[in-house]
DNA sequence: CTTGGCACTCGATTCCAGTGAGTGCCAGGT
DNA sequence: ACCTGGCACTCACTGGAATCGAGTGCCAAG
């Protein structure tokens, strides 16, 4: 059985209404603030069905109707009409992202600016390493045994490791492992260079290949086995918004939002820019966000995704709005890192 | 009017009770749990000397005591007693940090490690730039026209900035910039690295001297004007902990948490390390802060202080146990980033 | 100066009735 | 077949009264 044009306009009614008022609503409420042409008592048998179905619920017997996950998420498949930024909202998206100096502040203003504009906790993960290009490694020597590598990244993320050598090596060396590994490596994708790794060991001359072993050890664990990934996020004052939404404490959202794994598999895992995710309540892998929306997407300078950025709030949210503001962020910094 | 020894003891009950009951103690709740040898009538007497002293107040007539800021100050001046750590906490702390393998490492472990350690929001500065000393300046050509310049601590901080030059430049100028800044700067305090970029000028040749012209300004900016101090935090779930510490909400508290000048004036001034600092409740510089206590110390390799790390809790905390965690991760920290 | 006694205060808890938003169901109208 | 008005019913919420009890301040006696 399915449900016909009304009912639908009835569920997307409740879920605007609850939105906005954060009260279950019922139909008398309901007639009254929408055109929908019909009596009270015809709502209320379109809701009758509509909670049979799941859609909505009850919270008690005497009360209005409230929007179960299946009803949000019908509501976000089929019912959300996309509500466009005004203008105010675009002008100050290029006014705090215009000026950043380098990745950290990029990623910085993201944040904070994502957090203000949706009103709820922001997560931007930088630009993933795995995903990008070596764009160059720098060998520094420190002293005649330790050397500090510093790789550098097409989107300009830098990540730098000591390593320790077991004996002394000269300006020659550090040269040749230079360029050895500069040219083994540069413009590859950091995914990409692990296999090139082993290469290196067979085409350089023996006097190499002790410092290169340590070397390329290293490299694989930075390059491959280590794609430390960095996530921030900003906005957390935003969850006591509305404590109503959180059905104990906020206390399991902020604790798992303090874990990176947690972050990294709600933000990290995108394919494509523009294919925008939305994780609503039950959805969501991680059992203390069970109460709480996800919408996640990825970002990055050509078709292929970098890294990931969204938002996390009430099931209870503004998705029309949300998602939007999400997009528009995500191109937005995007264009941003593929014009530096 | 002083306060004769039997009522610093009142005192110093009350202060105890109500942080571990988190309710307004009595006096009849005293006399039980306490030796004191009296009666409830006489401390009772007492308790109103306190009050009027404003080292005590009661929420409502007909409640219990609970210490005022200025009683905590009392407590924590001249009344507690140093709470050794235990065993299994010491150990906690060798396991925690041992075995980090960079200075994000440590940093992020010792902050986790002190949320836990005390129950309460974590704070841990990065070492300061502009206390530490140049260990080496690497120039890495990124094209013909770019560099990166990558600046490397004594206590293993690494930071970068892309500089675009107005003209090209080759190998050559690369290797001379290098070792002339290096010359100037290496072994420097950052601090005192300012007044030395300006030697680098007269010190070389003409061919030179246009582009360090413009390294030299970023190298100014980079070591004095933007000396960008990282401070990452841990435990934020605690806030949540006991709701009815923080009257309204635990939101402005929060909202502080992520302004990064706050946590700056309340964890980055610190002077020598073991000074341990604990501001009280209204003693807290920052308005959203009134209802807190924080308690910092500067942590560092040798005598002088590299940065500051602390907690933030409820002005009912356990100050002795807190100080004691508090000074003794600094102190490892310390050691640790010494050794290395 | 301490102590037991005592009257008093007042927040917290419980109980109870009244209110009203909201529902489900049904019979009649289009 | 569907919509509508009517109606009885449910039940959370509100506010006031009664009660409880932890805790106080004061006082007179030791």
């Amino acid at each position: 059985m399915s449900l016909d044009d009304r009912k639908l306009e009835v569920l997307r009614a409740i879920v605007g209404d609850f939105v906005s008022t954060e009260e279950p609503v019922g139909s008398k409420a309901l007639a009254d603030r929408h055109q929908l042409g019909v009596s009270p008592a015809t709502i209320r048998n379109d809701m009758a069905v509509l909670e049979e179905e799941g859609y909505i619920t009850q919270p008690h017997t005497s009360a209005g109707r409230v929007p179960t996950d299946k009803g949000y998420r019908l509501f976000v498949d089929r019912l959300s009409t996309v509500k466009p930024l005004s203008t105010a909202e675009k002008r100050a998206i290029a006014q705090f992202l215009d000026g950043a100096a380098d990745l950290d502040d990029v990623v910085n203003r993201t944040v904070r600016l994502l957090a203000q504009l949706t009103r709820q906790v922001a997560v931007v993960q930088y630009p993933s390493l795995s995903r990008s290009t070596v764009r160059h490694l720098e060998l520094v020597p420190v002293g005649v045994t330790r050397m500090l590598i510093v790789l550098i990244t097409d989107t300009g993320r830098v990540e730098q490791r000591m390593v320790e050598f077991p004996t002394e090596f000269d300006d020659e060396v550090v040269t040749g492992l230079r360029s050895a590994v500069n040219g083994a490596l540069a413009g590859r994708a950091l995914s990409d260079a692990a296999g090139h790794i082993d290469e290196l060991l067979g085409q350089i001359g023996p006097l190499l290949r002790p410092p290169m072993n340590t070397l390329s050890t290293v490299l694989l664990e930075m390059l491959v086995e280590r794609p430390e990934e960095r996530i921030v996020l900003a906005g957390t004052a935003n969850l006591t918004r509305s404590a109503l939404d959180f059905p104990g404490t906020i206390r399991p959202v902020l604790e798992a939002l303090e874990e990176q794994m947690v972050l990294l598999r709600l933000f990290g895992e995108v394919e494509s820019p523009s294919t925008l995710r939305v994780r609503i309540g039950g959805e969501n892998p991680v059992e203390n966000l069970r109460t709480t929306s996800v919408v996640s997407v990825g970002y990055g300078t050509g078709t292929s995704a970098l890294a990931g950025l969204g938002v996390l709030g009430p099931t209870r949210m503004d998705y029309p709005g949300t998602i939007s503001a999400v997009r528009a962020v995500a191109r937005y910094v995007g264009d941003l890192l593929a014009g530096s």
